[in-house]
DNA sequence: CTTCGCGTTGACCACGTATGCAACCGCAGC
DNA sequence: GCTGCGGTTGCATACGTGGTCAACGCGAAG
């Protein structure tokens, strides 16, 4: 019962040479004959010999860990993101070291990161404090958030444009003849909402139209369905609600459809934000407005090991462009 | 720009004491004076120190990582379950280093994973080969296989009662009346798909009935639209179809109400697994059978973390019962 | 006053690997 | 034949921490 501890030093042994043989045939670009890498391979090969990651990583100061912090995972864009973050990280020779927020404990959890010395934090769907960030930046590890910004830290962001998104929204609603367009948003103090409601509402004035009505969401489909009743509980009921992402916009329509007896698009049009798959599928057939994923997750790694590779961490910003998905959900102008 | 590099030993020269009082302040049972502690504290504050928790690991030989290898999160019955095991094994001071399988490389994750001195492994919707079940067991590295059973592997697993739950589909689709009962299979090769097909057969065969007609799913929402198209394609048609998981079920339900234009429940009952939260919305409202997905994942920290603890790997199966859920999609017997 | 014992402390080593440095070898140029 | 040089190799050390062991101080018991 080995313990799982055949080291560099017994296959030094057995292959007759240094330790520091066996170290240099496992480091790329060491200095080594072929013929010591060979014996050195056929030693490491019959003892079932695997490098010591930890070690490694004390002594050459790299990890090769980053942090990923989740919120949570209702909201199906965040999977789709988590499987392609982690998949990038993976391919890049970066192994991915998972949280999630516990409500209240969030400083304990990047405490925990760091004494893992993680090379670089993911932070999706979760707010950093700026006591936070600068210890962040003590200690030299890039922070990038994704899908999320807050101003004035010294860490990096990746987000969709979310008020030309939203403008798009407002155009189409406004183009489509609705007169009374209502918004339904998500936690009050997330950029994501935020950015979408006033682009929303700037699209709605270019068109000469104004906000109905408003409720929060809080991005929870309990607080979307509260939001629906406070809507479409009065006398006189929107025609159209715009709401902040998909995982809402589904619960809405279940109540409006089911509850109020709505059919959509026709009694009431309905848009969402994210185009996560269930918005294809036929029994929501969503109108919507894309983020894309694949490119935010690309721009994430990119900007993130770019930072991790210079030693140093800065404070960049990508935006990247959606697109309105016109879907089944929504009345369309003309 | 210190690098993050503040260690025990600069605590110690500040508060004028030796290194080995600053390790023993932070490990738990340390036999420090309080007001030696309080001099170590304080400096460490100062300071900003946080333990190196590699070099902890290096020199305990206890990583506190687990290792948590994934193939899809588009099944949303596993991110649920990774949300909660992360919690769980959070909550118990383990962090989880998280794998998506990349297909054919297999192997190479597991060798990753063995480097980074994972305590343990959690494989979820993920198949182990035999011959890395024995490199794991070599290393004492204790493997519990999630929603998967591989028999004959030295590993442990944790289940629902996927052919008690196919059973009780069965008996209900039976007892409903129906006449031409289809299946559509989940990857032919899984346990699950298998349990829960053969427990199918025997309860629909308790009541006297047998399968009309079988289909492979694949577990993906394009293998489950071939499935339907093949099953439905004919001219006498299924009057009811049990699913091998939700997922599939719900592109079942879109295809057959879209495209075949039959209304659920009336003209054909369709019946899921796993009771992902989307079976319960009011557009999909599916009969299907609830995994214990809270119980399966205490059930797999519990019997990993216990072989952790006792440093040796053995291997038991738990196997956890599951509940059929009535909803609207299905006949209800009577 | 001596001795014993307990609680505390510090010096030292170990964990497994990477790397600077010196030593070594062989070969080409003079 | 001697010198110099590029390519290899081994020795020793460092990374930051946990644990072992001996030393120390101090109070109590004899």
């Amino acid at each position: 019962m080995p313990k799982g501890g055949v080291t560099s030093g017994d296959v030094a042994r057995l292959a007759r040479v240094s330790q520091s043989a066996v170290s240099r045939t496992f480091s790329p670009g060491g200095s080594v004959s072929p013929e010591m890498r060979a014996r050195v391979l056929a030693a490491a090969q019959q003892l079932g010999y695997r490098p010591n990651a930890l070690a490694r990583a004390m002594i050459s100061g790299r990890s090769g860990l980053i942090a990923l912090l989740v919120a949570y995972l209702d909201n199906h864009f965040y999977p789709q993101v988590l499987e392609m973050l982690s998949r990038a990280l993976q391919n890049r020779g970066f192994q991915v070291l998972l949280f999630m927020t516990d409500r209240g404990r969030q400083d304990m959890v990047v405490q925990r990161m760091l004494q893992y010395q993680v090379e670089g934090i993911v932070m999706a769907s979760a707010t950093l404090s700026s006591s936070l960030a600068r210890e962040c930046a003590k200690t030299g590890t890039p922070v990038v958030l994704f899908n999320r910004t807050v101003p004035g830290l010294p860490v990096s962001s990746v987000t969709s444009d979310n008020a030309e998104g939203g403008r798009q929204v407002g155009r189409l609603l406004a183009q489509a003849g609705h007169k009374r367009i209502a918004f339904i948003s998500g936690q009050e103090d997330s950029s994501t909402s935020r950015d979408r409601e006033a682009g929303f509402a700037r699209g709605l004035a270019e068109c000469g139209a104004a906000v109905f009505a408003r409720a929060v969401g809080g991005y929870t489909r309990e607080g979307a369905a509260q939001a629906v009743h406070a809507l479409f509980g009065g006398a006189v009921r929107p025609d159209a609600v715009f709401v902040a992402n998909d995982h809402m916009a589904f619960a809405a329509m279940d109540l409006l459809r089911g509850q109020y007896g709505l059919r959509i698009p026709e009694d009431v049009s309905v848009v969402g934000y994210d185009d996560v798959p269930e918005a294809g599928w036929a029994a929501y057939d969503l109108t919507t407005v894309a983020q894309p994923g694949a490119e935010m997750v690309e721009a994430t790694v990119a900007m993130l090991l770019e930072q991790v590779e210079r030693g140093e961490v800065s404070r960049r910003a990508a935006l990247l462009p959606s697109r309105l998905v016109l879907r089944g959900s929504a009345r369309l102008p003309g």
